[in-house]
DNA sequence: AAATAAAATTAACATTGTTAATTTTATAAC
DNA sequence: GTTATAAAATTAACAATGTTAATTTTATTT
């Protein structure tokens, strides 16, 4: 059966996606090499290329899991009693801090090279992301009157953006601020954009 | 005489970066090998060793003379009689694009691993650098009533974040938009910060 | 039970960055 | 100017990498 066959398939696709990821978690991107994978799933390395075309493809799934990973964190700091501007500034600290833990995890979801990732598993990504959760609180910012109803994109372009434009100057040592320092930053750019201070 | 000595060692380091800065703009980063370098310079890939701690280092010096290239494009685009505003949008539109247009030039200036850069390289960077021209435009517009003084900061911090932010999501392919749309919302992004719209 | 297809493994290859050993070149002493 | 010494450059070598080819093992079908 074909089935049975494709069910097998994944499995044994899993089990090196899994030793995949534990090798990341343990020594990073740059730590993570075939024969080390092939160890870990109790396979050898050359069967790899039996279940992925190379090495990327095998990377391509483990970002789509660690990203599921941040959402499911991100998710534990929704909090209703929060005012929606204060639900923004605690997912994008939460968020950035994330990352300035785990740098290897930013490197690795959204630098790295995955060669070319299929344009279904992209926006399939994009519904269940973190970006969702920005974008509710900025709509409820609109309802509630912080911001105009035809700037929501806007803003959530540019908060969305900035986060991610620091991250890479962080992670990649390409400025002298620190990280509390940008978080700084991050937050009187939120101010800034829901009008508060103005 | 240690200058002499000095001199002469100046010059052959040059030698490797140059042959590396061409072989970069040829192949980009990734078709960088030391090897490649000590044939292009005309001298051994060992003898890099005697005058670099390793290729990360050599990288880090094509690294400055590239940011300083594209320094120089973008005063180019310096046009005394643009309304501060449109100028933004000119010098934004330009940046935007000369990475769009060599995505391995971003990879190389923002991303990759250049061991530990010595810090007074940058902040002597930092000085001449691209962003001091749109801190420029925006003081004027401070000037000129379109923004608050006391907003130039957040404004600035903003708009260079939010650039650099979107050039990772399309150098490395983490999102579907292409970059014609991304211009359209960093253009809106502009007009936004800048009250036109509002 | 034998023949065939599929999957997994071992062995091999070409490249890589980097270092050790060796040779060449420059400098200093006489 | 010749010889001893220091410096610099080169060749040779190493260990590790991703990937493919050849071979062996396992599963499937006749």
């Amino acid at each position: 059966m074909s089935n049975k066959k494709e069910i097998q398939r994944k499995r044994i696709m899993k089990f090196f996606i899994d030793a995949a990821k534990e090798i990341i978690k343990e020594e990073g991107v740059k730590g993570l090499t075939a024969r080390k994978i092939g160890d870990r799933a109790g396979h050898s390395y050359a069967t790899i290329y039996n279940y992925f075309s190379d090495i990327k493809e095998l990377l391509a799934y483990c970002v789509f899991d660690f990203l599921e990973d941040c959402y499911q964190y991100m998710i534990g700091f929704k909090n209703e009693n929060l005012n929606c501007i204060d639900q923004i500034i605690v997912y994008t600290d939460a968020y950035f801090k994330y990352f300035i833990e785990k740098p290897d995890m930013f490197q690795l979801i959204f630098i790295e090279d995955l060669g070319n990732i299929p344009i279904e598993l992209l926006k399939r990504e994009k519904k269940l992301s973190i970006g969702v959760l920005l974008k509710e609180c900025i709509c409820r910012c609109a309802e509630e009157g912080y911001i105009e109803k035809e700037n929501i994109d806007v803003i959530y372009n540019l908060l969305g953006s900035s986060i991610h434009g620091k991250l890479v100057f962080l992670v990649n040592k390409r400025d002298v601020k620190s990280a509390d320092d940008m978080l700084l930053e991050l937050k009187s750019e939120i101010e800034f954009l829901m009008k508060i201070k103005r």
